[in-house]
This record gives structure tokens, sequence and C-alpha cells, in this order.
RNA sequence: CGGGAAGUGGCUCAGCUUGGUAGAGCGCCUCGUUCGGGACGAGGAGGUCGCAGGUUCAAAUCCUGUCUUCCCGACCA
């Protein structure tokens, strides 16, 4: 490609709008250009690495078996609604009304529309197991997209769903599709942990997270310095913390004391001077429709996951300032377990085991409790898992420490089992001619998401620095000065031999100084740079590789054994 | 949704406090000089100052409303 004609609009100033280094670097290099607000058009030179990436996910797809198709991007709202989603999606669902006033959605995921695809057309046994895929631009109003393009609200995915037997058939499909996406992360370059997760709105048992790890990745991994355990932090497990680590001596009657305005546990901690492991936090919850007080030591924070999916329940989100004076006849600022109604659920988590002389919230304006002891005056079945883990946590698997890291979700697996194929009645005669509903996996990447993080690992002050694998074009060919007769003979030369050769080449034949050009190859990150300047009489080139700056001669005559060894040093 | 910031030519920004003529740098076009790390000179094109309403003889500037964008938080595949 000639760089005179061809639409990559660099800039020299950084956009005011964009913060992180793909955001920036994806504008200043013209690879993307936005529309609105987590809207992007991909200009030739981000289409090009975005296609790139594509055909990596679709060569390790196919390489499993499973097979690539195009589903609708557009959703009538009924097949939404057999499965209750058109409800429960809540405001990220995109929809709108074609002009017979229907109800539609722009397609945020697919579950719904592969399983009803399925209910009609595989009916036995015979024909599973099956798994399908689609590389497609996805919708979802996201409340706050951000970061360019790691959280946009139309975005590429690649879905892949798989249907099987049974259980033991989905662990088999949710295998290959788990070393599929590891092989996928790997060819492109990344820095990245498969992470155990929670299995959030889309539903489903077992799940995986492949997090490529970054400062601005908006998801803490908890993993261990020891062994292979990486877990998100949502989901990462806080071992049992036993009794005696912070035992104290027996408690004596419970007492009432006045801490005027004493609302938080640090105020608590300094004004009646016990330490936070001493204090049991209280927080009011609201798990469906139930009240839910969730107690942790002091210096530890509830984990309202753990505790939703402790009471099995669809949603939790903390009680409102009104709610707590409202449902819970608490004060806010000083709940506590204490002469709560039979309606409030109480769960504790293992922090709370076995503390003495404890201090805890007595649910009355600027009175908090002292002397309670766990055993004796909290009416408590069992303890549980509640907690957020910390840094410096032990190991669950092992006697490693837990240590944090930050990550950018690019693909998440998930063991869907029969969710949407029991709600749908999508099912296949079994040997014996009995109906069973299909036992489904699902499986997603984000495209261009992986685009902006694959940049976040491989840039530096000057620019991109694109992996070999999903780089825009192979070679940069700079024309120092294209009016030197020698140098646009040389250059021409050179570039045909290398199109011949089977390289994409660029070839920055604009009539540009120097500095300006040197200056974009920068910025544009192609990984060898071929530099045809004032030795082009005696047919010498230089080159320089991107990302080590490492540079050197090469005589024209042997270029195409150089660029062979060069490529497969990359 | 709560908090904060910002909308002036393609990009980065000044002007607004104290109302009166729309500016700079980069980029773009023409000519000349230059030509290995974002050149220089001369000339030129390009802006309903986000939008609507109000105040005023007069609004980029003051007031009200509204839309948009970004950041923090909440929330979330």
């Amino acid at each position: 490609m000639r760089q005179q004609y061809f639409l990559a609009p660099t800039l020299r100033d950084t956009p005011a709008d964009a913060e992180v280094a793909s955001h920036r670097l994806m504008l200043r290099a013209g690879l993307i250009r936005q529309l609105a607000a987590g809207i992007y058009t991909y200009l030739p030179l981000g289409y090009k690495v975005l296609r790139k990436i594509e055909n990596i996910v679709r060569e390790e797809m196919d390489r499993t078996g499973a097979q690539e198709m195009l589903l609708p991007a557009l959703h009538p709202a009924e097949i939404w609604q057999e499965t209750g989603r058109w409800d429960v999606y809540g405001p990220e669902l995109m929809r709108l009304k074609d002009r017979h006033d229907r109800s539609f959605a722009l397609g945020p995921t697919h579950e719904e529309v592969i399983t009803g695809l399925l209910r009609d057309e595989v009916n036995s046994y015979k024909k599973l197991p099956l798994t399908l895929y689609q590389i497609q631009t996805k919708f979802r109003d996201e409340r706050r997209p951000r970061f360019g393009m790691l959280r946009s609200r139309e975005f590429i995915m690649k879905d892949a769903y798989s249907f099987d037997l049974d259980h033991e058939g989905l662990n088999k499909s949710y295998a290959k599709m788990y070393e599929a996406y590891h092989k996928i992360f790997e060819r492109c370059g990344l820095d990245f942990r498969a992470v155990e997760a929670d299995s959030g709105t889309i539903g489903g048992t077992d799940t995986h997270e492949f997090m490529v790890l970054s400062e601005i990745g908006e998801d803490t991994i908890a993993y261990c310095d020891a062994c292979a355990y990486a877990a998100n932090i949502e989901k990462a497990e806080a071992v049992q913390t036993t009794y005696e680590q912070w035992a104290t001596d027996p408690s004596p009657t419970v007492e009432t004391v006045d801490t005027p305005g004493v609302r938080t546990i640090e105020q608590l901690s300094d004004f009646l001077q016990v330490d936070r492991k001493q204090i049991i936090k209280s927080v009011a919850l609201e798990v469906d429709e139930q009240v839910v007080i969730a107690l942790v030591r002091g210096d530890y924070d509830v984990n309202e996951l753990k505790v939703k999916n402790l009471l099995q329940g669809e949603s939790v989100r903390l009680l409102d300032e009104s709610e707590v004076h409202s449902r819970l006849h608490s004060v806010p600022g000083f709940v506590g377990p204490i002469g709560l109604d039979d309606h409030v659920r109480l769960v504790a988590d293992y922090s709370v085991r076995g503390i003495e002389q404890a201090v805890v919230g007595a649910n009355e304006q600027d009175k908090h409790l002292i002397g309670v002891s766990a055993e004796r005056d909290l009416a408590l079945e069992d303890y549980y898992d509640l907690r957020h883990v910390v840094e410096g946590d032990a190991c669950p698997k092992c006697q490693g420490t837990i240590r944090f890291a930050q990550g950018i979700e690019v693909g998440h697996v998930f063991k869907l089992g029969t969710k949407y194929s029991a709600a749908m009645g999508a099912t296949y005669l079994d040997e014996q001619g009995k109906a069973q509903p299909f036992v489904m996996g699902c499986y997603g990447i984000g495209v261009s998401r992986l685009l902006a993080a694959i940049i976040e690992q491989n840039h530096d002050e000057h620019g991109l620095i694109w992996p070999k694998s999903v780089t825009p074009f192979d070679i940069h060919l700079i024309a120092v000065n294209m009016k030197d007769d020698h140098q646009r003979a040389l250059a021409e030369e050179v570039y045909q031999r290398l199109l011949d050769n089977g390289y994409d080449v660029l070839f920055d034949d604009r009539d540009e100084r120097a500095g300006v050009k040197f200056k974009d190859a920068d910025l544009i990150g192609i990984p060898l740079r071929l530099v045809i300047g004032k030795k082009s009489k005696e047919r010498i080139i230089e080159y320089k590789r991107r990302r080590t700056e490492e540079t050197g001669e090469m005589s024209v005559d042997k270029l195409m054994a150089h660029m062979a060894e060069m490529w497969s040093q990359l």
C-alpha cells in the first residue's frame, strides 16, 4: 500500500478526550475515529488489525471443530421474553420499535437466538455434540462507556455456543474452548491469566475469565504467588480464618455505650480505642426481596456476590439510608446484629467466629454495644465465606500468598447447563426416544477489546509496537527523499520485490520530510522498517526494528535473505 | 444515576472576569527556499463560538434551559 493515498490520518496532538494509552494511540495513529460515546469507526489501518485478530480467533475456533455462522443482530422481543431476559437484562439492552410498533432489541449476546435455532433444527442425539460460533457486532447500552475501545456500546465479539448431550459432554466442549482461548491469546502476544469468575447475569455454574494484565484493567485478579490459582476478586475464596488468631478474654455482659456521630469502622476504632478486628461490621443488603444483614470482621469487607450466592438469590444490593430506617428499623451507621426484626436474615463470615468483647452497632442513633460475644450473643447457625479476599491472604489451594493484579477481561467461558434450553424447550430425543434439554456452554471473546488490550501491552512513548501476528503491515518502507531520483527508483524496486515475495508493505512515498516520516512510522508501529536514503546509489538500505530499536544496513541484492531472517526473528 | 470538568475551523488551545472587530500554533491549499527525527518565508482557504430561549442598542462573553463529550464513583458482560 502506498501511503500517499492511504487513509491513516495521524495526529501530532493528543485528542483531549482520550485518557488511556490504547485510546490515545488508536486515535493518533489513525486506526479509529469516534462517532459518539462508545461508538467508533474503524479506519483502514485499524480494520486491518481487527481482521488479523479475527482470523486468529477463526483459525483456533475452526481447529476445535466449531462451525462459523452469522446470527441476526436485530432480535424480536418475543425471543427475549421467552427466557425472561427482556425484563431481567435491563436498560443495557438496546431496544427499538419497527413501523408496526413491534418491539425489537439489538443483540448484546445470542443465547436466545441460537437456542431458538437449535430447538427447530436439531432434534436427535445423533447430531450432537455441536459448537457454533460467529464474529459479529454486539450492542450494549453501557451506563458509562469508557477507555475508548475497552468499554464501548457497539463492539465486535466472537461468541460460541456448545450443545451437548450431558454434562460430561459439556465438560469436554468447555475444555476444548478453554484450550483454544489460551492459544488465541498467546498468538496475540499477550500476557494474560485465566481466572475463576462469577457467572453474572448470563447464568451457569463453572466459568473462567481471560484477563490481560494491565494497570488500567477494570477487574482485580487475586492470584497465588506460589501456584496457578487465580480468580476474579469477586469470586476469590477467602480461607477460613481461625478463632485463635485474635481471641481475647471472654466477654462480660453486653453494654450500651454512647458513640455520638461515630459512623465508620475507622472512627469507631479510634473513639473506643479498640482494634478493628474487635469490631463486627454489619452490612445491610437486599437479596431479591429479603433484607439481609451480613457480618464481617471490622478489617474486612463484605463481598455482596458471595452473600447473594449463599442465599441462592438472583440479585443483591446495598440498602440505602432511608431503607435502613424503613425496612430494617435501624439507623445508618449504627446497624448491628442484635435486636433485629424476625424477618431480617442474619449471615456471618468465618472471620466473625469466636470474637469476644466485640463492638457492634446498637440499631439506635449514636449508640454501639460493647462486650459482645459472637458465640453467646449472636443467633448464628453457621459461618460462611462472605468477605473479599485481601492481599496477603493465604492461597485456598496451597501454602502460597494471595497477591492482586489488575486485568482487562478479553474472554469469558461459561458452562450454562440447561438454563436456556430448558426455558425455551430446546430438546433432543435421546436413544430411548425421550426429550432431553441441550446441555449448553457459551464462550465469548471481545475482539475489539482485544485490539485495545494488545495495544495496552505493546506501546512506548513514541507509539504502537505491533506483535508480528497482528501487525497491519509486515514492513514499513520509507524513502527518505522522494525527489531524489536514485532513492525513488530504488524504493520502487524494493517495494515491488517485497510485494512479489509475499510481504505486506506500507510504502511511505509521501513528499514529506524525513522527520515526519520517521515520527509517523514510530507512531504506527509496524515491526520492521526499511529506510532508503543516502546510500541508495550503493544499493545499501537501512533497517530498524520497532521494538528493540536495533538498526543496521543491508545490500538490496541480499534483501530477501535478510528479510526472511529478520521476519523469522520477530 | 450521584459528583466533577469541558464544548470556539480537522487537532491542541487563547479570548469570557470587565458585552462592541473571532484569534494563535499545528494541519490543509499555492509559490519559493530547504530536505535523515514533526523546517523556514510569503500568500490563501476554512468557524451559525454545541443548541434554544432571555437580558441588551449590541452576546463567544451575562442569565435560564437543554444536548453532547470526558473523568471519578455506583453499576455491569
